[in-house]
DNA sequence: GCTGGTCACAATGACCTC
DNA sequence: AGAGGTCATTGTGACCAG
């Protein structure tokens, strides 16, 4: 855990959203939408995936102050 | 397309049946059991993918007649 | 402490042989 | 026609170096 896009992230969406934040994405969601993520889930569902990450405050520039 | 393991599947899902049936499954669904599963969505959720399959009859063993 | 980079690992699915 | 086998491709995430 640690500060990762400016929010508190495990290391691996510290890598999902390096990876996906920054082009632009294509992915279909199972449940149109309402995935719940979890440690267990994550890796089902990309698009809520991002989408919790970027609820969660991660940024794809780092907010000065 | 072709009839596996007792139904009509496409190759691919004829192979994630070929592994995933056989044995002892802790998959986790990212939306308690409500996947709607498609090609674009196939890989998202096993469980609710391997669901579908047996709800389309297929079987682990070949059914005689 | 946070960034981007690396790479072993696992799932997928197209293709193959029997 | 349908079974199992193979393996290139891809996403993941633990770990590394700056």
């Amino acid at each position: 855990m640690g500060r990762h896009f400016g929010a508190i992230t495990c290391d691996s969406c510290k890598s999902f959203f390096r990876r996906t934040a920054f082009v632009k994405q294509l992915f279909e969601c199972p449940s149109d939408g309402r995935c719940n993520i979890t440690a267990d889930t994550r890796k089902s569902c990309q698009k809520c995936r991002l989408k919790k990450c970027f609820d969660a405050g991660m940024r794809k520039v780092l907010r000065v102050n």
